[in-house]
DNA sequence: GTCTATATTCCGATAGAC
DNA sequence: GTCTATCGGAATATAGAC
């Protein structure tokens, strides 16, 4: 069984991922990827022929994480307020790994990739979008959550507080970022 | 007087602020802008001798812009509501134009960008945030503005609203960033 | 002072070794 | 099947022409 093969590509997909939240799709390399492996880039390249292929097996596994967590935020019982806290804190999560959320790497390059995975990012945006407007959604109907915007709008709006609220942590630092998941929070509860 | 030079450096730098808004740091070349111009791309060494020059220079400049703006707010007499939505007005601008606001294209490569040049920004970042907070504070001390944070988490709030807004119309569609734009100023209003 | 020819490095990618 | 040696081209940058 060629287990060192699935290993290889399963670890080029994982620092990929890193580094495309890290420093954006143009600035990393298949170098970067193939010095941390200790092969060389072309090693990179039989695995994944171009970046392209590497990029779209990226946005496709977050693809697959948020319809994992769309399912498990479907049948938690949790309240509707810590929902969207467990949302916020993994947006929280990656200031600490220098990161930025995947949405807004690929927004910021997104005249520069390639077409065939700008499909994939629409799905995957409107799929956070959907996921956080049904538990807004539900949220309003059960009498958790306060909000005066249609449920899209509200999803919009938190959605970028989260997004940029990262980007910002870069420059300002990370308390501007919880002054912003503090408010948020506390908006939604009157 | 050598007109042909001093043009030729602004019509450098012109080009260069859209690149970097409309692709990002990483992702123009020196070729890109002499292309437009129709000089060999060295030509553009000799006005920026690096890329760090460049990008300082085109940071300077929006300091300059935003600190004119800043000054324009505060000596207006326009409503507190209608000076949020000049600036709101600024963000739908830039989608037309393919481009995101120069904050949040510095932020998502702030990890590859010339140390130098991180302090420039960050001297931008909170300028801005600083003159939308005073727009706000003052329309709230007048009775115009309505909100329940302090007036630089406010300012987070819709400056982080407008700038992931303007990323995800790239993805999604203008017609988001409008709902984001709609629900801010409604918001301010109550 | 202004720009072009050229050097050097690094990129993504192919062909071929094992 | 997995990886390395190597290619063609584009990147930033220097040296030197005018």
């Amino acid at each position: 069984m060629p287990a060192k093969s699935t290993d290889t590509k399963q670890e080029i997909l994982s620092i990929a991922r890193d580094l495309l939240k890290k420093v954006g799709y143009n600035a990393f390399s298949y170098s970067d990827i193939s010095k941390q492996l200790n092969i060389k880039n072309a090693a990179v390249h039989y695995h994944y022929p171009t970046k392209e292929d590497l990029l779209a097996d990226i946005v496709n596994t977050y693809i697959e994480d948020y319809k994992q967590l769309e399912s498990g935020l479907a049948h938690s019982t949790l309240p509707a307020i810590d929902k969207v806290s467990v949302f916020a804190d993994r947006y929280a999560h990656l200031i600490d790994l220098q990161s930025i959320c995947i949405i807004g790497s690929v927004a910021s390059d997104f005249y520069t990739l390639p077409e065939a995975v700008k499909d994939r990012v629409i799905l995957l945006t409107n799929l956070v979008l959907g996921m956080v407007a049904n538990v807004l959604e539900k949220g309003r109907t059960n009498g958790e959550l306060f909000f005066a915007e249609d449920a899209r709008t509200k999803a919009l709006l938190i959605m970028t507080n989260l997004a940029a609220g990262v980007q910002l942590a870069r420059i300002t630092g990370k308390k501007d970022f919880e002054s912003i998941r503090t408010a948020l929070i506390a908006q939604l509860k009157k």
